[in-house]
DNA sequence: CGGTATCTTGTAAACGTTTTCAAAACAACA
DNA sequence: TGTTGTTTTGAAAACGTTTACAAGATACCG
């Protein structure tokens, strides 16, 4: 393997000149860089990155910790992140924990071992013990966000959406296309921990809506659900409200995939959507714009949410910024085909 | 910053013994041991993971490099190859591609800097510069295999699906189901480069299947499209196909999310599904699932060619194997609600 | 008990950089 | 030319491990 001693030695110079020629410093002769930077070229000279991480005690990765990847939240929050922390010069060393603590602390442990500068964190949940984690990094001196989700104290930064606003603005729309008698299927509300989960606050925004916008509006809660995929689950709920005897003239599901188990249910039985029953979702994924009809959602700025998780660690780890920061960002309702005005009693 | 030297000092040990405790080397007498694992505990000391990488001249960590990260198809590969490797006490470095070949080329540079033992590629497409890459890793020593499409030079091993076969059943599928009129919507196929790729060795299939099994059977291409979306694509051309003078019973999608996008088309021009046409995609990926009808379709095992991708890395990365190995999957034929027989003439 | 084989431990030298420090070279000025 | 200040360079010391080697224990055997 050729080290930079063997520039050095082409080059005619010290080893200490050929750094400098590497990293850009100032004080050296033109002629003795570009002598330098022959060599390097004849040589097919690589520096030992795992050298000048040791050398330096820092490696440029960030790790991303993320509960699951195959969702397609999960893999737009994934890219977005990577892709910010590419144009930044970081490496991403991606780790799906899949729900499972055992993992998340093989995967910090990792992070530490590695010196990592940065670790950005969408927990399963806020237990105890993935904040005695974040907390030991912190100590490390490894900088931590969490991102679609916030712990309840401050002071680490995070990047979430208003999954409050989001409920409501939601209801908001179905309110306001007619919709007295409403199904809530809501997904993702088990989660406990030190922390305001994503799914029981959207549901908070969702009952604080029903409760402001209009006296005579109906909630209907879906069953709590078996353990199943959110496809699954919204299939067996949506039967069970679209058969049961509230006639509901809309539902809205805490999740598009959950969303779309409802509409395909609906179809089955024969239902003509949006006309018979309208269909509301959350997230805004991709999948979110095949069914048809077009799900009307609460769409996450997922890539805004990944960036700016992204930029927010940045900050962290060059020192810039040491305050905790918490963002919260705006869902948006796009409203598509599978929502539409109530048709009045015929 | 607690190193070995201090947890040597507590331990009244040297470091060399700290060293062969924390590798689990034998020759070390369960008294001193567990002084040392003692010290090691009350210390908090964690091994800086830097320093051993640079000692060894090995990271653990190996590449996986995407063309893109966003899309079902490769989130669920990209899970099944990072989790394979986290349980095999790898980590992997996540890296999209986009398709970009300088970013590729960054990467592929990072990897070599940090002494990655492997990289698992799913390239655009084997453009000369792709191959010159992968070569020079492998002189350097870093193992490389390819996923989902195998270079034409069997130098490097390879796991890709056996998408000719895959097309031929999916074809026997609907000729079997009575259809004659055969549409097919075909994407991927633009990607040149020295290499087998998936849409064209899909198209194949094909066309042979067409000619083998059926005099009668009459397949109709998709006219060249625009680059947009697949489920755009899909529905653009879908429209064409439907809305033209050939009456087609079924059609062939070469993806998933082009199936999704005719699927989308049909409904809008209200056709009843599966009755007014057969609808097959390819692929298998979660959108699949969640169409009404649900969706019939050649899955692709992708977990599993992940899995044996990683497996074979890792032989690769241990020497356990040294020449190349070639695998190849067989896709399987799922046949959902989307497909059924052809009505006979009315 | 002496000799030999085996087990256990420590010393010290790597690994390839970066960086400190001081010296050398050079420029500017009196 | 001598003095001072600046720029350019190299020698050498880190950084925290792993590991080759040798030496010190200990066990075993005749």
């Amino acid at each position: 393997m050729i080290t930079i001693k063997d520039v050095a030695r082409v080059a005619n110079v010290s080893i200490a000149t050929v750094s400098r020629v590497l990293n850009d410093y100032p004080h050296v002769r033109p002629a003795v860089r570009e002598a330098v930077q022959k060599a390097i070229a004849e040589l097919g000279y690589r520096p030992n990155g795992l050298a000048s991480s040791f050398r330096t005690q820092q490696s440029n990765i960030v790790g991303v910790l993320l509960r699951q990847q195959r969702t397609p939240f999960s893999s737009a929050l994934a890219y977005a992140i990577e892709s910010t922390m590419f144009d930044e010069g970081y490496r991403v060393l991606l780790c799906s924990t899949n729900g499972d603590p055992d993992r998340e602390e093989a995967y910090l442990d990792t992070m530490m071992e590695m010196r990592a500068q940065g670790v950005i964190i969408r927990p399963s949940a806020f237990t105890t013990r993935t904040l005695r984690h974040a907390n030991l990094l912190r100590e490390r001196g490894v900088a931590v966000t969490f991102v679609d989700m916030k712990p309840r104290q401050a002071t680490m930064s995070s990047v979430v959406c208003d999954n409050y606003s989001g409920g409501y603005e939601g209801m908001r729309h179905l309110i306001e296309l007619g919709h007295r008698k409403i199904g809530v299927v809501a997904g993702g509300v088990a989660q406990k921990g030190g922390g305001s989960d994503v799914g029981s606050e959207r549901v908070r925004g969702i009952r604080q809506a029903a409760q402001d916008l209009a006296a005579d509006v109906e909630i209907v809660f879906s069953p709590p659900f078996t353990e199943a995929s959110s496809f699954e689950v919204g299939r067996e709920c949506g039967h069970v409200m679209i058969t049961g005897e509230r006639e509901m003239t809309a539902i809205f599901a805490t999740t598009d995939m959950l969303a779309t188990g409802v509409m395909h249910c609906a179809h089955t039985l024969g239902l003509d959507l949006p006309r018979d029953l309208s269909i509301l979702g959350y997230d805004g994924v991709l999948e979110s714009t095949v069914t048809f009809p077009t799900l009307s959602t609460i769409a996450q700025p997922i890539e805004e949410m990944g960036r700016i998780a992204a930029m927010t660690l940045i900050d962290h780890m060059r020192g810039t910024v040491r305050t905790p920061r918490q963002v919260v960002l705006e869902n948006t309702l796009v409203p598509r085909d599978s929502t539409r005005a109530i048709r009045f009693p015929a």
